[in-house]
DNA sequence: AATGAATGAGCATTCATTCAT
DNA sequence: TATGAATGAATGCTCATTCAT
């Protein structure tokens, strides 16, 4: 029964994601998700407050699905800059696969108050740790030149954006920008 | 008469801006705008033929003045590498001091159709031409590495989004940023 | 279950017949159609789709259960001048008592488009049918004089028309009318 | 300068007959009256105090000329047989060959106020007193049989009716129903 | 718990009318 | 007198939310 309720849930919140995507936050209509979920349109008032709660649901499950898949794809690596690597061919596949996805999810931030914009800003805090923590790891292993890791940091989670955008845009960039980061980060 | 009419469009898209960066597209309201603008709720009507109208035509504005003022600042500069610095420089400036307008700018593309859709395209692709001639012209001049140039011009996009994000969320990034990508394209 | 949403539809339309009795198509507002229906203003759109598409179903309604009173008056007589005797009367009595009905009825034909016309046209055509087959009747049982059916036909309804716009004027009438017309059709 | 005030009133109602005519009361626009009388907006209220006072002014000056045209006609004519004859066949071309006017007409007693109903029931009181006589110097002559002129007169309005939605309809009708009508007059 | 019929707040848009020029 | 830019009242329709079943 609790998996009958957590599974319900998630067919609500997958359709919500598939509803968003399409139609942007105001255009979507919960008759719509109720239908795609395969659920009456009162149901989804039973796991959600209101729209705007199914919204942010979504939105932060999304969010924490991408980063976990790009943490586990970065954990496979052993080198710093493989890791580098893969997160951004990894990131822009991602992008590519999810477009739709991804739009919404740059969306979101605006006119959702400001309990989301404080988490959005704790997520961005939390990723750019990460990194700076891989740029730290990659200097003292020598992989690195002896960069400020905070600013690298910045540096990667805007070509992460960009690649993002790239991807979200159709466009099909190969790794080449990834190069010249390392380059820009490479010892020498 | 000319004159009255021009200031009279300029103050209604310039209270859109206003409401439309405060709310959301879908959120702002005609009549908030009307009041702002001090004008009758049916002056709008007289000026843009739908919200969507207005919208679009502030966001077309908004985005060219903001590519102008980069314009501007880039050829002040005599070295590529400054140029580059400034251009960073003045956009984190800019998304600092405009972050609401920078966010709606941001969100825009989402939900307006086709239309927007390659229109910002094709500003998007004037924007990478531009940087890809700054960088052809650098490695030229013997002022950058010779790397390829389209690709370089992906990564000094994707890092003027990047600082425009942080401006807008209040980050207050210094230029170290700027100092790494040149050391990834620096000759050498 | 079926009979309640039947019975709200019809409830709808009866307060369409009066509101749009009082004040004819474009004054009279949806909100006190829903008000005198005892509904709320969304739950007309549940069974009409607009405005004019409930205007469109209350006249072809409204028509249609007129049409079948004078129908079932005239089966009841049996010689075919008393059947017309008695259509003029009914019409005219039906006419007297529902003026305002009798009149947006009337106005109905303007300015809704081709296939309001068309079913118009047909439900006309319908009715000289129908007056052309009692005329021929009458001719062969030798009530009437040979006349040219289908001509008859459009003076009966001429009539009726005219004895309608009388009723609904609150003129009244007396039965001379037909028997004038009666003269004009019966043999020698 | 009576004559250009008069001839630009007019030019505004003959604008405002064939706007009126196109698209009903409500659905017709000042401007487009306006824009095709050849006037500015304004002035339009200089010569009638809104636009159902224009409205009325139009509808009582179209039907004041379609009497006039009847009119004329009938005293063309010498027997009373004939001026019938000529009355039903003038109305059926005017009808034909104006069947939006006519429509707009027929339309123009829903909805527009006590006084117009009553200017109408005037109208109407008058044909009605015309037809009246006539149909009186026709018994005196002898060329119909004595009935109640009243309500041959009534008969004679219905069929005018008639004949004008059949010409509206763009139905050819000959005139075998005036003969119809006519042999119901006639003495024997 | 699940449903979907019913609800009504909310808003873009139109257009008759005014009035400064 | 003529104009048309400006105005804002008026209303059809949508859709998130509720609640009786």
């Amino acid at each position: 029964m609790g998996e009958d309720r957590s599974s319900r849930k998630e067919a609500i919140m997958k359709a919500a994601l598939s509803v968003f995507s399409q139609h942007g936050f105001h255009a979507a209509r919960i008759e719509d998700i109720s239908r795609e979920a395969g659920v009456g349109k009162g149901t989804i008032y039973q796991y959600f407050s209101s729209k705007e709660d199914l919204f942010r649901a979504m939105l932060i499950d999304g969010m924490e699905r991408y980063v976990r898949i790009l943490q586990s794809t970065v954990e496979e690596e052993d080198r710093v800059r493989d890791r580098i690597r893969v997160l951004f061919q990894t990131n822009l596949y991602l992008a590519r696969t999810n477009s739709r996805a991804a739009r919404v999810i740059l969306e979101g931030l605006t006119g959702l108050g400001d309990e989301m914009h404080d988490w959005f800003l704790g997520l961005r805090e939390n990723i750019l740790s990460s990194l700076e923590n891989l740029v730290r790891e990659g200097i003292e292993r020598g992989e690195l030149r002896p960069v400020n890791p905070r600013h690298a940091a910045y540096l990667l989670l805007g070509v992460l954006h960009t690649l993002a955008v790239a991807g979200m845009m159709g466009e099909t960039e190969d790794e080449t920008i990834s190069d010249m980061v390392l380059m820009g980060l490479e010892p020498r």
